[in-house]
RNA sequence: GCUGAAGUGGUGGAAUUGGUAGACACGUUGGACUUAAAAUCCAAUGGCCUGUAAGGCCGUGCGGGUUCAAGUCCCGCCUUCAGUACCA
């Protein structure tokens, strides 16, 4: 029997599932290792190849893992809340339940046929009560937390109650809202119920406020800042608005130092800490404050160059500061008021699109220099934006190229205070050749010095104070959405309260009409029973609302990221009903040792897991505050579109090397009607859609011949290639083994179904060489030299690969190992045995198969990887290349006995080496055993 | 603009601490088997020179440098991709 390979996937397939061969065990003498995929989205589209690349790599090391001994936690699941399923929904309207359990039922076919050692034991789903009761949990958990800067940890709420009872808020060093004023502990125990409520709102963790939002009308939602890019929504490229909307955020500025710091313990791909360092955005310098002439006003602003303070010659607000209207004079009213109106109506593309415009407008008013006393002119310019710092800079137009360009087109005084420099062009912001002058007693600092007396100075005046900032903004935690995780919260006069944990889940209400609203209405607020009842505890009508102990709840519901910002945890303990997962669990776990997934979610949940992980160490709940020791990001397997040119005005079509004779158009069509060499099935083309069923071709040679691009896999491209395909006509094992071999596991690359025969191939020749004709054949004979050194080299090499995530080459080291078995007629036992645990990682199903025909009845997951010995690679004699200044090379065959003066004295007697070396003494000869002898002339 | 990654045959890609560049695979060409096709197997395959062979020269984006020896290290450029962007 040849090579049967979807009869053997699907024996072996249901084999490990009614086995749970791959069931990990909470308690186990062996060490635990963690392995973790980023579990998807389950979107209506079902996986394509390019999904499965990282659970590839992170199966095949689950597997070797497992080989090595280590008790294994390999787990899967979908993170089913969210825009991705919900829109999903609407397009096909049915109810987003409804479509995300048939798209993870087809995530799971089309999973379960790769052969993935995943326990499924251990599933979750972000849109299961069962799940989003624990993250109901964590809210109210952050809920009730404040951050104390003073131990750098979130504390319960209760604490700082105790403290503003007993001393007031002034001795309170937290991280808290900006409007927070300051009150004794008289003044606390005075407060009514309420105000104590809107005061600790301030202080929690997670926090309600009336904030200024990125909202998308088109998707009827707010969106975080890492939902947007360039201006626009991710997903579906909507525009997006700024509104002031009340919502919940989440207080991850308290951890963003924290954040910041544990990157370096961690190991992670520098790329990936890079953006997330530059989404933290942390700058150091100081906040120094102005008075504003003939008003009580002042303005606060923040620089990291307080060293440049005498070189300031204006200042600059943000059109939507909120000083602009108190202190605009009359005669300027008039123009600011124009200006600050045009500015608003610009959206924030435009903004960015015109960077390069220099716009503003003087109010009038004039701020008090802090030493000098001097009159400095206030002007507003939309370079200078309200979500950054203050809102407010002090302009030093000498050093600072945005200010200097303002001076300039303004025709405002531009003073140098750096000493040497030329300013008659551009600013000089070059601070490590500082020299400070025309600054007082600045003068003849340089940067450091000047920063640190400047700071000192201005800390005197009582007009200013060192000061970090960071660009990273509180999350915006609520969604105007239907599909996504329900608030614990229920309010009372205004005022939201937590639902005791005891009740939850609060479950997501049935309603009919799920979708958005464009003027930012929760579908929520569509539902019929959705109070809550504070004595039965439990959801109730509407229409109960006007009774005493009734309240309404929450309409809003939890962001995409919520869920998965814990579920790695959830894993460890995934069954656990009474507690988010049990102490035990997560002390036997810990962290993720091995995390793989897509570098797309550098700034959104791989920050915003890292802060709930911070926040659970700080109560106490985890045992480490990073979750995932290491990570790796897997490239994206790209699409390989089809393109043919259709002469202008026609329906006919050209290929592609005589298109420059016609004037054409491009049309993209399914990579399906494309053989491996790029040549067109005409007949298939006219069949595949109507507009193509009368075509004409202008062929050359009686081909057409297609042009290629490379893009994203995408149905609009129709350029997606569908793994099942790829498992029924070449099989499960083909597939992960062609996934690895086409390059490097972090590197993107294009997917070309033309050089799968090339791995394919390779487990036919493997199943030959231990098949005499149908019946299976192997040999209890010694293994030779040869045999053992084939094998010995890729003991070594497969191992090295795999610790090193290098599983392209190792695909290599194995159709290597084949051919020269092949060659060396070799079908010992001996050499089989460790060899198919080698490969038992990459091509699982074979392995297993083969592993059975040999006589055995346990899984080969349970074998040990070969113990590689190195005598077996040691050649008798080998051939050094010699080379003699860069010119001159010979090889000298010499025997690997030598030792390294032999081999040394071997060189110096060899008479082609005499020769070169004929009139010139040898400064040294460098000989390398086992590897290339060099002699220096 | 800034930050990061990367440039190697027709293609995907190999190449421990600098040590015979192009492993392995695709593709292409020729051959064997076959009525034929598929499958399989064998051989050749970076470029150039020499009739073949032997051999030589040139070759890892460009220009320099260090070294007996550079794809690899150093300096200066160019290009591509990704992230980010008026961040004071």
């Amino acid at each position: 029997m040849s090579y049967d390979f979807n009869t053997i996937e699907a024996r072996w397939q249901k084999y490990w599932a009614e086995n749970e061969t791959f069931k990990a065990e909470n308690n186990s003498a062996k060490p635990k290792y963690y392995v973790l995929d980023m579990f998807p989205y389950p979107s209506g589209a079902g996986l394509h190849v390019g999904h499965p690349l990282g659970y590839i790599a992170s199966d095949i090391y689950a597997r070797y893992k497992r080989h090595k001994g280590f008790n294994v936690l390999h787990p899967q699941g979908y993170d089913s809340f969210g825009l991705p399923a919900e829109q999903y929904a609407i397009q096909t309207g049915q109810h987003p339940a409804l479509t995300t359990k048939e798209n993870i039922a087809r995530y799971r076919e089309q999973l379960d046929k790769i052969g993935f050692s995943f326990d499924w034991s251990r599933e979750v789903r972000t849109s299961d009560p069962t799940f989003y009761k624990w993250t109901q949990w964590i809210f109210i958990e952050l809920f009730n937390s404040w951050y104390d800067d003073n131990t750098n940890k979130a504390r319960k709420i209760e604490d700082l109650e105790a403290v503003f009872e007993a001393e007031g808020n002034t001795t309170v060093d937290a991280v808290c809202d900006e409007d927070v004023y300051e009150f004794t502990a008289e003044q606390w125990n005075g407060f009514s119920s309420k105000e104590k409520q809107e005061i600790l709102l301030k202080y929690r963790l997670t926090y309600l406020a009336e904030t200024e939002v990125n909202w998308c009308p088109q998707l009827g939602t707010v969106l975080a800042n890492d939902e947007i890019v360039n201006g626009v929504s991710e997903r579906g490229g909507y525009p997006v608005i700024r509104k002031k909307m009340t919502q919940w955020s989440m207080r991850i500025s308290a951890y963003a130092q924290r954040l910041l710091d544990g990157l370096n313990t961690i190991d992670w791909p520098q790329p990936l800490k890079d953006s997330q360092i530059n989404w933290i955005g942390k700058s150091v310098g100081a906040s120094v404050t102005f008075n504003v002439k003939d008003h009580d006003e002042i303005i606060e602003v923040f620089t990291t160059r307080p060293d440049t303070i005498f070189g300031v010659s204006f200042m600059t607000l943000a059109p939507e500061h909120d000083l602009v209207q108190k202190i605009t004079t009359a005669a300027q009213k008039e123009e600011v008021e124009a200006y600050v109106e045009a500015t608003a109506k610009r959206s924030e593309r435009e903004r960015m699109a015109d960077v390069k415009t220099i716009s503003g407008v003087f109010t009038g008013a004039y701020a008090e220099h802090p030493f000098t006393k001097t009159p400095v002119p206030i002007w507003i310019g939309d370079y200078v934006l309200a979500g950054y710092g203050t809102g407010a800079v002090m302009a030093v137009p000498c050093g600072d190229q945005r200010d200097y360009d303002f001076a300039k087109h303004f025709e405002i005084e531009i003073p140098n205070i750096f000493e040497g420099v030329d300013i008659s062009e551009e600013a000089f912001s070059d601070k490590e050749n500082t020299i400070i002058t025309n600054s007082d007693f600045l003068d003849g600092l340089k940067y450091k010095k000047a920063v640190k007396t400047a700071i000192y100075e201005l800390e005197k005046l009582g007009q200013g104070e060192g000061k970090t900032n960071y660009r990273l903004r509180d999350a915006v935690f609520s969604r105007q959405r239907y599909w996504g995780e329900p608030f614990p919260v229920y309010y009372i006069d205004g005022m939201p309260q937590m639902i005791d944990a005891k009740y939850l889940p609060v479950e997501l209400p049935e309603i009919e009409k799920y979708l958005p609203t464009e003027t930012g209405e929760s579908p929520l607020g569509r539902a019929d029973v959705w109070a809550w009842d504070t004595v039965s505890n439990k959801v109730v009508s509407n229409a109960l609302i006007d009774d005493i102990n009734v309240f309404p709840l929450e309409l809003n519901t939890m962001p995409g990221w919520a869920g998965s910002s814990y579920y790695f945890n959830r894993y460890m303990d995934p069954n656990n009903n009474n507690e988010v997962f049990s102490k035990d669990a997560i002390d036997y776990w810990k962290e993720v040792d091995l995390y793989i997934g897509g570098s797309e979610h550098a700034t959104g949940h791989l920050l915003y897991a890292r802060f709930w992980q911070k926040f659970l160490f700080d109560q106490g709940y985890v045992p480490v505050d990073e979750f995932a020791k290491k990570l790796i990001n897997q490239g994206m397997i790209l699409g390989t579109s089809a393109i043919i040119y259709r002469v202008s005005g026609t329906n006919a079509y050209v290929t592609k090397d005589l298109k420059d004779q016609y004037e054409t158009e491009e049309l993209r069509v399914d990579v399906g009607l494309i053989n491996s060499s790029d040549e067109l099935n005409l007949e298939g083309l006219k069949q595949w859609q109507p507009q193509f069923s009368d075509a004409e071709f202008i062929l050359d040679s009686g081909k057409y011949i297609v042009g290629r691009e490379v893009e994203k896999m995408s149905k609009r491209w129709f350029n997606v290639v569908n793994p099942d395909d790829i498992c029924n006509n070449y099989g499960a094992d083909t597939l992960r083994l062609y996934e690895m071999f086409l390059g490097p596991l972090e590197q993107s690359k294009p997917w070309n179904t033309a050089g799968i025969t090339g791995v394919h191939s390779f487990l036919k020749k493997l199943w030959k060489l231990y098949h005499n004709g149908d019946v299976f054949e192997i040999t209890d004979v010694e293994p030779t030299k040869d045999n053992l050194k084939t094998l010995h080299k890729t003991i070594k090499k497969v191992e090295d690969d795999i610790e090193n995530f290098s599983f392209n080459t190792s695909v290599s080291t194995f159709m290597i190992a084949v051919n020269e078995l092949i060659a060396q007629k070799c079908n010992s036992k001996a050499i089989l045995e460790p060899l198919l645990v080698l490969i038992s990682p990459y091509a699982p199903h074979i392995a297993e198969e083969l592993w059975q025909k040999m006589g055995y009845d346990m899984s080969i997951s349970t074998a040990s990887f070969p113990l590689f010995n190195e005598k077996h690679l040691v050649e008798s004699t080998k051939q050094y290349p010699i080379s003699f200044n860069g010119k001159m090379r010979f090889t000298l065959e010499l025997s690997l006995d030598l030792n390294k003066d032999e081999i040394e004295a071997a060189v110096m007697a060899h008479e082609k080496t005499q020769q070169q070396l004929a009139g010139r003494e040898p400064k040294k000869v460098i000989v390398v055993p086992g590897k290339i002898v060099n002699v220096v002339g």
